[in-house]
DNA sequence: CACCTATGAATGAATG
DNA sequence: CATTCATTCATAGGTG
């Protein structure tokens, strides 16, 4: 029978690591829990429990696309010029493109509402272009300009954090290396809730 | 020399469990990022950009964003049903929260307007379930589908992840449904298990 | 594969 | 309150 060996030294450790692991996952559920807490009734998320059939596929898109007899519908409408469809022109509307595709009326309604908030938005950049110039020293970030490669990096705090990358090897040496090691004070060490309300305050 | 001894079965099970914290942490911690990138710049401060002296703007923010503690004491409150609070307990709420970080009363009153009529138009949405199209042969859904959020309160069994640890069992559920959270690939996150093989278990 | 843009979605604030 | 607006976030898709 084959068994495997470990000093007191490395069971400590392998423990220190589970509890670390359990207080951390203790904490950031938590966060979950708070933070999504709204997005949940918020949202208009849909769980497209679809493609049962092509593939082991859990997670489905999480955006709706519109197909292009969608959008040409929806494009068609917004040409009508009646400017906000309302919620019982959004459900004929929605009712009638579901039979192009899966659809909601919350996708309905936030296309309308950003179309419009587009197109208002392309008018005032263009006449904006002339006055603004390019004196971007000041306000480097005006409408016109929302456009600039910031991308999805706003997280200029993460360096609070032990976790820097999503592959979570990386973040176990910041684990390990933590004075907490020395001891399992995982209470208190990771509290990543915490830090989450420090570093806004860093700016 | 102390030695601890551990069947293949013990270490196994040690394993999964550091295997699945792992990932857990891994997901968490993505949402963590996600989730707190907006607060983390309003943490508190917003129009920070009236410091005009040289210092290089970080872009400011205009408008308040709850940082999760005030998140998580909002949404507390309104969960306790009592409508929309008085303006004396609208005065309570913010000076309690602006412990937390900056925030007005206006925000407080703003953010209870919108949680309720957001929360009040989903129900809206979700109730409109009934039309003429039943059979899409496009993409075989039923449309009723695609409106309700799935909430965050199925208990989908866990146990074949053989993770017998604390209470986090039970939040567990939260991650693998998550639409955020495409994988869970426990297999292949045994990042701690590396570490083990310097100890000699993984002989 | 990294970068970029277009755009769906989320949400604080404003308006009626 | 009900709706709408404005701004921002995050991601799908295209391009070099």
């Amino acid at each position: 029978m084959y068994v495997k060996v470990m000093t007191d030294e490395q069971l400590e450790t392998l423990r220190k690591q589970i509890a670390v692991y359990s207080t951390i996952c203790e904490q950031l559920v938590e966060m979950h829990k708070t933070l999504t807490a709204q997005q949940d009734l918020a949202g208009g998320m849909y769980c497209d429990s679809m493609i049962t059939s092509s593939g082991p596929r859990i997670t489905a898109r999480q955006r709706w696309t519109p197909t292009p007899s969608q959008l040409q519908f929806l494009e068609q409408i917004f040409d009508q010029g009646n400017g906000t469809p309302s919620k019982q022109k959004i459900k004929e509307i929605t009712s009638q493109l579901s039979q192009h595709g899966q659809i909601s009326e919350t996708n309905v309604y936030n296309w309308f509402q950003n179309r419009r908030a587009r197109s208002k938005r392309k008018q005032v950049v263009e006449s904006e272009v002339e006055t603004e110039v390019d004196s971007l020293n000041e306000k480097k970030i005006t409408k016109s300009e929302n456009f600039l490669p910031q991308q999805h990096n706003q997280a200029p705090s993460d360096d609070h954090l032990c976790f820097h990358s999503p592959d979570i090897t990386t973040d176990m040496h910041y684990l390990r290396e933590d004075p907490l090691s020395g001891k399992l004070g995982v209470d208190e060490s990771y509290n990543l809730y915490d830090q989450a309300d420090d570093y806004g305050m860093a700016g």
